[in-house]
DNA sequence: CGATAGATTGATGCAGCTCAACGCGTGTGG
DNA sequence: CCACACGCGTTGAGCTGCATCAATCTATCG
């Protein structure tokens, strides 16, 4: 029987075709098919494992996740975090195999969804655009998070990624007042932004010594979210000019770094 | 008339519906539906700029290509070089737009394929499944290129575009000679590898001055293939350890730098 | 309450960035 | 045909941001 939806599911891909999330507006022709198994993972159990079969998607309920990429050669590296409502697993191109793994951060909570059914359900149009959608987004962060790690410096990554997890943690439960709770550990953030773990921790203290977040161990709070904007876009700090412009002509390339 | 297909054709995805490419097996279900227009682009030009309408994609024939993502606030970045055979424009996840922008490293010559017609195409399972196959490919480059940048040396960085150049010279020509003309310039590798081109340069004259490669301007030949696999691997200059494990358990992520 | 994992902080060194000068190769105009 | 300029590449010298190594502190849990 539906559960009448926990907070996840209002933020869910899936909630128009899903009876976990209780009553919401339905598709037009996209039936309400899905009434996935919940799973429990334990904190740092994996959802599921680069290279295995991708025959699941797994929208997260309670917790939070990350996915590691383990290249060719062993090296590993954090790709990004995933909050309640996002759905791990969803690969662009059907891929035969899941492209990176997925770890649980705390002890979480996620639906199972075959990706036949997710298949099926993508041949209704509205349906698919919301998918479609979403993987877009997906791609695009990865291209953010790239350009952050091949050419900004580590405060603006680290500003980056608390300003990401804060509009984040807003889209969810409206709490627009900064508040953090970091489900990952230090290491895991130096890893998604290229840096060491020493980095991202004297970060921290410098910006809290600065005035623009506080931070108590996992507890963050961003006070300044204009100055934290303001250091990811290179105002602040360094010697090194506002640039950016757009609309490249021909050869040019131009970072503002090199600009 | 079919052109009996340039060289290019033998490797493109759509050499089995495409008159262009000449007599080719033709592939189940998928009929010869294509006779794209041949599309001249000019050196430094845009194929086509990131954010516009994607409405059609481009096999390259002739010259190379990069591709720039430009981020929200106005960073550039090179995210990939193409070659004879590859399709330009080719996004996983039918975006509107888009995601980055395709700039000729010399002067080119591209078909042009209307994504509708490929859409269609694709309802065939066989030319589906290549297409998808095609598409994975570039999201596990761009992976890799996000270790590359975020974890490895930038020895290890360049030694890796190097062997990869070389790797797709030979699937195309043949060629396993090792010689290689560097299209792009020394700016646009640094891009690509988050360095400087100083950096570069330096490393390319290091490589050389140690008989891994030769060099002249954008003349480049592989020397000592193994070697430089072995500055990939990092087997060789700095104090680091070999390292590298699979089969991840729990919390872990470990990349080499910090095991 | 000891043990263990994570986080903070300090001291030190170096890889790679920055600034700068010069070399090469190609095109352009006198 | 040479002079000059301009884009691109090379090379050098110096500096610095971040990695590295190491010690200490804090939380959590059995």
């Amino acid at each position: 029987m539906p559960d009448s939806g926990a907070p996840a599911c209002l933020l869910c891909l899936f909630r128009h075709v899903c009876h976990n999330a209780g009553p919401q507006a339905p598709l037009p022709h996209a039936p309400m098919a899905l009434q996935p198994e919940l799973v429990e993972v334990r904190t740092g159990e994996h959802v599921f494992r680069q290279g295995r079969p991708a025959l699941t998607v797994y929208p997260l309920r309670h917790g939070s996740a990350k996915q590691v990429y383990e290249s060719p050669l062993g090296w590993r590296q954090v790709t990004g975090f995933s909050l309640p409502g996002d759905v791990l697993g969803l690969e662009p191109h059907e891929g035969p195999v899941y492209g990176t793994g997925a770890i649980a951060l705390q002890d979480a909570m996620v639906c199972a969804v075959s990706v036949e059914s997710l298949r099926t359900l993508m041949q209704a149009a509205p349906f698919r655009e919301t998918v479609l959608e979403a993987m877009r987004r997906n791609a695009e962060r990865e291209r953010v998070l790239l350009v952050a790690v091949g050419s900004m410096r580590a405060p603006q990554r680290l500003a980056m990624l608390l300003l990401d997890l804060a509009g984040e943690q807003a889209r969810r439960d409206g709490n627009r007042d900064g508040a953090l709770t970091l489900a990952m550990s230090r290491t895991d953030i130096a890893s998604l932004l290229g840096l060491t773990l020493e980095t991202v921790s004297r970060l921290l203290s410098r910006f809290a010594s600065v005035g623009l977040i506080s931070v108590r161990q996992r507890h963050l709070r961003i006070i300044d979210r204009d100055g934290l904007a303001a250091v990811y876009a290179d105002l602040d700090p360094a010697p090194r000019q506002a640039a950016a412009r757009s609309e490249a002509y021909g050869g040019e390339f131009g970072e503002p770094r090199l600009a």
